[in-house]
DNA sequence: CTGAAAGCGCTAACAC
DNA sequence: GTGTTAGCGCTTTCAG
C-alpha cells in the first residue's frame, strides 16, 4: 500500500518544492547501529549518555557519526511507551490565553516546565465542560506527567472528576475540598501593601474603592488594607470604602463619592478602575498625586505603566503563579499544610504618590 | 525503592491524602479484551468505532462494559508509535505569550486546532536561539503534525534549520526565501480602513502619526492612508504625516507638533499613541471627538474600549493569524502564489470619531 | 564492552 | 464476526 517512491538510500533531490517533507523520516536506532556496526543496545546507550555503560571510546565515536550522518532523531513516543509517562505536563486554562496579562501563567509555566525538562501541552477550554472534559482525556491519554488547571482570575472551583485520574494542581484557583494542592495570589498582602504605599507617604485618610463582584480579591484587598491600617493605629472608618465596578467606566463613576470624603490619597482595587479615576479626577481639575494619591492593584502593564503620571501598583504574580505551579506539581516545593499556597504580590512603586499632599488631617 | 503500601487490588481507601494517584493505571487494550472475553483486535475496533468492522451489537456491548468497569484510557503514545505521527501540532513563539494581546495567537490556533482533533504543543522562546533550538527538536522528536512558528510582533524572520525538517508554517512574520508558507496582517488594509473611517466622516484634513521604528506595519500602515487618501481624490501632504515612538509617551510627545498642522483629525500608528495623545489633546483644552477626530490601530482591549471617549480602531487579527496558521498547516487553506497570505484587519467603530469637527478645509 | 531478545500498548493484515 | 500475529522504535536485562 505504501507507494514511496525514493530508492532507500537514494538521497532524493528535493522532491516537492514546498509542503511536508514527506521522507517520513525512516531513520530508526537500527539504521543508526547497522551503519555503526554495532548493535541497537549500544546506540541506545550512547544517545542516551548513560554514565555506567562503559562504551570504548572509539565505539562511541563511531556510532556519534553516524547519528550525524543519517541525521537521527529519537522517537519520543517509542521512548514514551517503554517509560510509562511523558515528558509532558498539561495546562489546562479557562481562559488565560484570552485575557491579556494571564498569559504569564502560561509563561511561568513553560519556563519552569522546560527548566525540568518538560514540555507544556495547553487547553484553553473557554469555560466550556466538555471541552475541557476532552482536554483533560488528551492529557491523560498522552501520559502527561500531571495537570494544571488554571483559572483566569483568582476564585474557587470544582475539581472535574476525570483531573483525579492524574497528579494535579490548582492555579490561581483552588477548591473547598482539603488536600487538593494549588496556588493562588496573596491578596490580603497585596492589599496590605498596597495601603502600606500610601501609609509610607504620610496619609492617613485613605479611601478604598473596592469592587462590587464577590471574589476572593474583594475581600482579600479590604482586609489587607484593615490590617495596613490597623498596624498604622489608624482607626478604620467604613466611609472610607467605596464599591463600584471593577473597570474603567467604574472608576470613573466613583470619583463624584470620593472626593466627598476628603481623603489624601485612596487605593483602588484594580488599575482599570484606577485608569478611569484619573480621568473623572482630571475633569475636576484636580492633579495626581499632588491633590490626590493614587494606587491600583494588577500592575497591567499597559495600563499602569504609561498613565500620567505613571501608576504606582501591585502586582499580581501570574508568572510566579504559573512556575510555582510547576514545581508544586513535580513536588520540588513544599505543599504547607492544607492551604493552598499563597504567592507574594510585588509592589510597582511609579509615580501617582509621591508627597503626602494636604496630609495629617 | 519504591515504598507504596497499598495491597494490589484493594480499592486503596484514599491511601495519601494528596499527591499522585500512583497506581499506574495499568489497565491496557488486553486487560479490556480479557475481561470482555474477546481478543484485543476486537476491542481496538470497537475503541476507535471503525464504521466498517462489523461487530455483534451484544460484542460492542460487552466491551464497552468492560472499558467503564476497568475505567480503560486508550495510551496515545502506543496508538502514535504505529501510525507514526501524532496529533500534536507544535507552535514555537518568541514572546507571544508575554505580550498581552498576542496571546491570541495561542488560542486562535488552539481552537483550530482542536477543531481538527489535534492538540498544542508550546514552547516560549523568548527569542533564545538555543531555546528556539531545543523546543523545535523536542516538537520533532515527538512527531508533531507541524510546526506554527510564530513572533509577538509582524516582521521579517530566518528560518532555523530544524524547522524545515517539519512541516512548517510562518505566523505573524515571513521569510524572504520564497515558498515558505506565511500569513500575516494586511497592514496595508488596515491603514486604508483606519484613514477610512475618518474620510466617511467627512475629514480632509487627516494627520498620521506613525512610527520612528522600521517595521512592516510601518510602511504598510502608511500605504493604506495614502491609498485611501489618493481613492478619495485627496492629494497626499507629507507635512500632515509625523512619526514618533510608538508609545504612550511618544502619542503624547507628538501633540505640539500635530496641532501645529491644523488637522481635524488623525490617524495613530497604534492605540497606546492615541492613548498618549489624549492626554495632550487634553492639556491642550482641546476635546475628541469635536475639536479632533482621532483613530488607533491594534484594537488593544484594555485601552482602545476604555478611554474617554472609546477610541475607534482597526484590530490586528491576532487569533485569526493563529486560526488561518493552522488552517494552512493542514492544507485546508489555499496557498495563494508564493506570497503571505494576509489576513484582513477588521475595522473597530467607537465614539473618538463622530461629526466632522471644522470639516472642509 | 557489546549483542540478542523480550516486551511497552496498540493497529492492521490476514486467517478462520 | 472475531482471533492471531507481526511489528511501530526504543530500553533493558541477561549472556557472552
Amino acid at each position: 500500500m505504501n507507494s514511496r517512491e525514493n530508492k532507500p538510500g537514494e538521497a532524493a533531490p528535493a522532491a516537492s518544492p514546498r509542503h511536508r517533507p514527506e521522507r517520513a523520516h525512516p531513520v530508526t536506532l537500527r539504521d543508526v547501529a547497522e551503519a555503526a556496526g554495532v548493535s541497537t543496545a549500544t546506540v541506545s546507550l550512547v544517545v542516551n549518555k548513560k554514565k555506567d555503560a562503559r562504551i570504548a571510546e572509539e565505539t562511541r565515536q563511531r556510532v556519534k557519526d553516524a547519528i550525524r550522518a543519517l541525521g537521527y532523531r529519537p522517537n519520543a513516543m517509542a521512548k514514551t511507551l517503554v517509560s510509562g509517562t511523558s515528558r509532558f505536563i498539561g495546562l489546562v486554562a479557562d481562559g488565560v490565553a484570552t485575557t491579556p496579562f494571564a498569559g504569564q501563567i502560561i509563561h511561568g509555566a513553560q519556563d519552569e516546565a522546560w527548566k525540568h525538562g518538560y514540555a507544556l501541552l495547553i487547553a484553553n477550554t473557554e469555560g466550556n465542560r466538555e471541552l475541557e472534559q476532552d482536554a483533560i482525556s488528551m492529557m491523560l491519554e498522552y501520559k502527561v506527567r500531571g495537570i494544571l488547571y488554571s483559572t483566569w482570575f483568582h476564585r474557587e472551583t470544582d475539581i472535574p472528576a476525570s483531573l483525579r485520574e492524574a497528579d494535579f494542581v490548582l492555579v490561581n484557583c483552588f477548591a473547598a475540598e482539603p488536600g487538593a494542592r494549588a496556588v493562588v495570589p496573596d491578596e490580603v498582602q497585596g492589599g496590605k501593601s498596597a495601603t502600606e504605599i500610601l501609609l509610607r507617604h504620610g496619609h492617613r485618610r485613605i479611601a478604598f474603592i473596592n469592587a462590587t463582584i464577590p471574589a476572593p480579591a474583594k475581600d482579600g484587598r479590604l482586609l489587607g488594607y484593615r490590617q495596613a491600617l490597623e498596624e498604622a493605629g489608624i482607626a478604620f472608618d467604613p466611609g472610607l470604602v467605596m464599591e463600584a465596578y471593577p473597570d474603567q467606566e467604574g472608576g470613573y463613576g466613583a470619583t463624584g463619592e470620593l472626593l466627598k470624603r476628603s481623603a489624601t490619597a485612596v487605593y483602588c482595587y484594580n488599575d482599570r478602575m484606577a485608569m478611569g479615576l484619573y480621568d473623572g479626577l482630571r475633569e475636576h481639575g484636580l492633579s495626581i498625586p499632588e491633590d490626590l494619591a493614587v494606587v491600583g492593584f494588577d500592575n497591567q502593564e499597559v495600563i499602569a505603566a504609561h498613565l500620567r503620571p505613571p501608576l504606582s501598583t501591585v502586582a499580581l504574580p501570574h508568572y510566579e503563579l504559573g512556575a510555582a505551579g510547576v514545581r508544586m506539581l513535580l513536588g520540588l516545593e513544599e505543599t504547607a499544610g492544607a492551604e493552598a499556597a499563597k504567592i507574594h504580590c510585588p509592589t510597582v512603586e511609579r509615580n501617582s504618590v509621591r508627597v503626602a499632599a494636604r496630609a495629617k488631617t
